[in-house]
DNA sequence: ACGATACTTAAGTATCCGCTTGACAATAGG
DNA sequence: CCTATTGTCAAGCGGATACTTAAGTATCGT
């Protein structure tokens, strides 16, 4: 499986889980330490950051640990793998939508 | 829960497996039968079929049957969704990076 | 009418995943 | 130093999930 391929696995399936999406959001205000994402999670920390690494290997968060604090906040480009794939996909089904008409279909075979 | 954010959940959980980004792959290259996705994919029609309803439930593709053929197609509103929660985490980091300096740390607490 | 095609449905299975618990490590603060 | 805080690691549990098989329904072509 090419690089690619694989990384954009790791994206998706790591966006597919509504508590890395919570915890997403919430590192999009600002940055936060592993402890304080798990207090209105509801979840124990060890939870929290079983969910880091998986977001961390997505690439779509970054953390760095400083003493006995784990900072966590948003790695940007992470997100832009994700955008680009839909992103073609779109750019697929609207050149097709300019070549025949919206509505009328064109089953293959 | 709100209706949005139930949706939100299955539009990411929808596109968080492999097998359904690649049935959504194909169907954006054109509309086909349910049996003609399953070919590609080495997987059964029936296993196809379950993917199906989950892509349909979340809005992500739309199929419609006529005489015995069931013939799926995108359904390009559906991907909205998921592109807009992205947008909103991005203005929200970005403005972030306004107010303060990129690499400036600011954890709270 | 009959067989073949295209799908549907239900049930079972094996694996994956999110989470907890409990023990441990390292740092911070009095 | 001693204790509290913060995080790490490993093991295990239970439920979700992706698949298969098998039996059934509906439609098409001859």
């Amino acid at each position: 499986m090419p690089r690619q391929k694989a990384n954009i696995d790791r994206v998706f399936h790591a966006l597919g889980d509504p508590t890395r999406r919570a915890i997403v959001e919430r590192l999009s205000e600002a940055p936060i330490s592993a402890s304080h994402l798990a207090t209105p999670l509801k979840i124990t920390v060890a939870a929290v950051v079983q969910h880091l690494q998986i977001l961390e290997k997505s690439g779509l968060v970054r953390t760095t640990k400083v003493g006995r604090v784990r900072t966590c906040r948003i790695e940007p480009k992470g997100f832009s793998v994700a955008e680009q794939w839909i992103g073609e996909r779109r750019s697929m089904w609207e050149k097709r939508f300019d070549r025949l008409g919206d509505f009328l279909a064109e089953p293959e075979e």
